[in-house]
DNA sequence: TTTTTTGT
C-alpha cells in the first residue's frame, strides 16, 4: 500500500477505523508491516516467505523440486539398479544403457579410460556419490547430505552431497538456527554444550551456506552429527576460504559432489562434558565434478590452524585421503576409471581446477 | 557474505 501523502494515508486508516471499527484490520496491518519488515530487504522475498511457509507446513519437497534442475543428474531409475562395483566390464554398463533407453531417456555418455571407450552411467546408481560403507555403519540421511557416524568419535567421518547451483543461490538464513542433537543418531549424537567454552568452534562439515536455498536444509546441517571441533583461526579462515573456493567451481560448473569429514583416528585429544569429542588434526575433502563425458576430482587435505597460504598448496591426491582415513571414496566408479582419477598428481588436478 | 562466540 503506497499513498501519496501522509495526509491522505491518515484519511484512509481513519475512515477505515470509523466505518469498520474492526480492530482485525488494525491486526492485518500490523501483519503486513512484519511481512514487509522481514522480507523487504531479500533479494526474492516472495520466494524467500514461501520457503519458509513450506518449512513451516514440513513439506520436504523442495529437493526433488530442484533435482530437476540439475543439468547433468541422471533420473531415479525405476527399478534399484544393483551393480557389483567390482565388476566394470561394458556389458554390465551396457544392460543399464538399455534400461536408460527403455526409460526413453539415453542420457549416458562414452568416457575414454586410456585407450578404450567406457560405458559410463554410474549416476543411475542409488547413492552413487557416497563412500564405501558397511552394513554395521550409522550411515544417517538428511535432506541435503548423507553422513556416516562414528560413535567413538562422537562426529562423522564423512559427510557427503551434491552441491548444485540454485542450492547456493538461495535465501535461506542461518541468524535463527541452532546446533541440535541429530535424532536420528540412535546412540546420541554430541551435545551443543559440549562444545561450550571449549576453545573450539562448532565446525559445520556440511556448510549452511551450501543449502541457502532452503531453511529446512539449512537447519539439518546445524545437527550435531555434521559438526566437528576446529580451530576458530582455521574454521574462520582457510577453512571457510576452501568453502568458498568450492562454491565458486560449484557455480562455474553447474554442480559439484561433494564428499568432507575430519581425519578421525585414536588418540585424538578430546572436549565434551557429556560426551568426548575427538578433536581432528586434519581434515579433507574430495570434489567430484562429473558433467559426462567430462569428469575430474580434486582432494584437499587441512591441518586444524592457522593458515595463510594459498589453497593450491593443500591439493594431495585423492588416494593420499584415502591412505589417511581408510575411506574408499566414489566406489561406484568404473574401477579403471576410478583409480584414474584418485591417482591424478597435485599439479593436474591444480591445472584443472583453478585455470578459468 | 559466511564463519562463529556468550547467556537462561
Amino acid at each position: 500500500m503506497f499513498f501519496r501523502s501522509p495526509f491522505r494515508a491518515r484519511r484512509y486508516f481513519r475512515s477505515g477505523f470509523r466505518l469498520r471499527n474492526n480492530t482485525l484490520i488494525l491486526l492485518l496491518i500490523f501483519f503486513l508491516i512484519g511481512l514487509f519488515l522481514h522480507y523487504g530487504g531479500r533479494t526474492e522475498p516472495v520466494v524467500a516467505f514461501w520457503n519458509d511457509l513450506k518449512s513451516l507446513v514440513g513439506l520436504k519437497s523442495d529437493r526433488r523440486a530442484s533435482e530437476s534442475a540439475n543439468p547433468y543428474r541422471a533420473p531415479e531409475p525405476k527399478q534399484e539398479v544393483e551393480v557389483d562395483h567390482t565388476d566394470t566390464e561394458a556389458s554390465d554398463d551396457r544392460s543399464m544403457l538399455e534400461k536408460a533407453k527403455s526409460n526413453g531417456k539415453a542420457n549416458r555418455a562414452e568416457l575414454r579410460v586410456g585407450e578404450e571407450k567406457k560405458l559410463f552411467d554410474f549416476e543411475k546408481l542409488v547413492d552413487f556419490t557416497l563412500p564405501a560403507f558397511g552394513p554395521t555403519d550409522a550411515i544417517i540421511r538428511h535432506d541435503g547430505y548423507t553422513l556416516r557416524y562414528r560413535e567413538e568419535y562422537e562426529q562423522a567421518d564423512w559427510v557427503s552431497y551434491p552441491l548444485l547451483e540454485n542450492e547456493i543461490l538461495g535465501d535461506a538464513e542461518r541468524k535463527n538456527e541452532q546446533f541440535q542433537p541429530d535424532p536420528m543418531i540412535e546412540t546420541g549424537s554430541a551435545i551443543s554444550s559440549d562444545y561450550s567454552r571449549s576453545g573450539y568452534d562448532r565446525g559445520h562439515l556440511a556448510p549452511a551456506g551450501d543449502f541457502k536455498f532452503s531453511q529446512q536444509m539449512m537447519r539439518q546441517t546445524f545437527y550435531m552429527s555434521n559438526i566437528s571441533p576446529q580451530k576458530p583461526e582455521f574454521n574462520r579462515g582457510v577453512w571457510k576460504s576452501l568453502e568458498e573456493q568450492v562454491r565458486t567451481w560449484a557455480l562455474r560448473d553447474k554442480g559439484l559432489y561433494v564428499v568432507t569429514g575430519p581425519v578421525l583416528r585414536p588418540g585424538l585429544p578430546t572436549i565434551g562434558k557429556k560426551n568426548r569429542i575427538a578433536v581432528p588434526e586434519y581434515y579433507y575433502k574430495v570434489i567430484l565434478y562429473c558433467n559426462n563425458p567430462d569428469i575430474r576430482m580434486i582432494a584437499f587435505l587441512l591441518k586444524n590452524e592457522e593458515s595463510t597460504r594459498s589453497l593450491k598448496q593443500f591439493v594431495v591426491t585423492v588416494d593420499e585421503v584415502e591412505k589417511r582415513t581408510g575411506i574408499d571414496f566414489f566406489p561406484k566408479l568404473p574401477d579403471q576409471l576410478e583409480q584414474q582419477l584418485e591417482s591424478t598428481r597435485p599439479s593436474i588436478m591444480i591445472e584443472n581446477w583453478f585455470r578459468l
